[in-house]
DNA sequence: ACCATTCCTGACGATCCGTCAAAAAATGAG
DNA sequence: CTCATTTTTTGACGGATCGTCAGGAATGGT
């Protein structure tokens, strides 16, 4: 299985030049300007070879937005190995869904282009699986951190809430955050200029609502980020162009 | 102006079938199975006469959105009226959006098909303006209420928090919230049975965090709901299925 | 060199969008 | 009521795209 032949070397190379591709036009010219037959002509192949790797344009989003998800959990994961206390790796997986943001600009639209439900059922099982276990590993990170940070005694949760309350609020958080941002590329006055810095002081307001010791008042978390950039991102944030200052 | 003849009227009427149909077809088929053939059909008129109403497709699902959105401020408003300490007021803010969001369920998906970057700029002028107004008018009740809270010593901003960065917050847990029960529409096993409570207790976090008094632990909020629904909305709650107990 | 299998091609039917010239209906003046 | 003018409606049409499939080309093993 290790072994390809040359053939099947080809196929699975084109198979990511036609995502390279697909994902630029979908980032230039959005859903109705990816259409198959420019997808085939950008890299020169005939349509049905672009129906043997896609059972159909949805798919195609579909394959987007499964290879970005996970990118992304490989993200989460990373930032989850980061030395510190609790709320300061939580921190760390807030870097890494920001670092996400900016690298994979794409990634949102095709996303929810792929889950509005009625298109849902022209993805092929696999890929939505896939799909699927990228957000639980992302999940898994944030409500292992949360554990994590409870047995420390970091954080306690009060009557009623719950491990996964807090991680999906964060979450709410920064999907809400993100999709306002696509939104008001075409708004004239925006609410906010620039929404990432509103976005994770928001975050920290949130994360002060439940105690999560310490408190964003205790502790310098903007020297947390910049270790954070530093020490797991480096990479990534050059490439953003975020500077750790 | 006020006198309009019969043909006028029943173009007038005639337009807001054709919402009413494109907003069931978009609900129940999605974006592509919403078709201009299909809509002309469903009211027993010609495609050209469609056309007459919508310059293109975009521009129909435009109309439904600023529809939706048109009633979703009316509810703001209404809410911003409720008599109670600011806190209660912004909570009355909350039950107007969850409302919304059970009753107009399509209008989610509208309003982000529409907002998608490259179809944008196919909306005619005066509906994206009409769009633009109607969130104004969403965040201004909620400003206005933060600046009472403010005003009456409720609230204290800590340094570079701003009241925009408060409201920015609650809209981005909330659409993120939304956005999240229709993506789990296809997931086997969502990460949230029910959505609503978790975002109304973490909008009660997120405030808690700016510590705007009475934090939720020294007030019973959910008889705040009671009363909101009661005083405020008590039509639209049961047109839900929400009952207050 | 030969053949079986896998892969590729591009023409084709079907669908949908948006247009427009011609037909139908409404309006208003005499 | 009549008839000319304006407004509205119609549906066939051109253009674009999706997804298919029969036939042709390439591959790999013997």
């Amino acid at each position: 299985m290790k072994q390809l032949s040359p053939k099947q070397k080809e196929i699975r190379d084109r198979e990511s030049a036609l995502l390279d591709s697909a994902q630029d036009m979908l980032l230039s010219r959005g859903y109705l300007g990816l259409t198959m037959d420019r997808l085939a002509d950008a890299i020169g192949v005939s349509k049905g070879t672009v129906y043997q790797h896609f059972s159909n344009k949805e798919d195609v989003l579909a394959a987007i937005a499964v290879r970005s998800a996970d990118t992304r959990a490989a993200l989460f994961e990373r930032a989850g190995s980061f030395r510190g206390r609790s709320r300061e790796r939580m921190a760390a997986v807030g870097t890494a869904a920001e670092l996400f943001f900016a690298l994979y600009p794409h990634h949102e639209q095709a996303e929810r282009t792929v889950r509005a439900s009625t298109i849902a059922d022209k993805i092929s099982p696999k890929r939505a699986r896939n799909m699927e276990s990228c957000t639980f590993r992302c999940f898994g990170v944030a409500t292992g951190i949360v554990r994590d940070a409870i047995a420390s005694g970091d954080l306690t949760l009060r009557d009623g809430q719950t491990v996964e309350q807090l991680c999906v609020g964060l979450w709410n958080l920064y999907t809400g955050a993100f999709l306002m941002r696509e939104l008001e590329n075409f708004i004239d006055e925006p609410v906010v200029n620039d929404p990432m810095p509103t976005l994770m002081a928001n975050a920290q307001v949130f994360l002060d609502g439940f105690q999560w010791k310490p408190l964003s008042g205790d502790h310098d978390y903007s020297a947390t980020r910049e270790r954070i950039l530093r020490e797991v991102f480096p990479e990534e944030a050059r490439a953003a162009g975020i500077d750790a200052h």
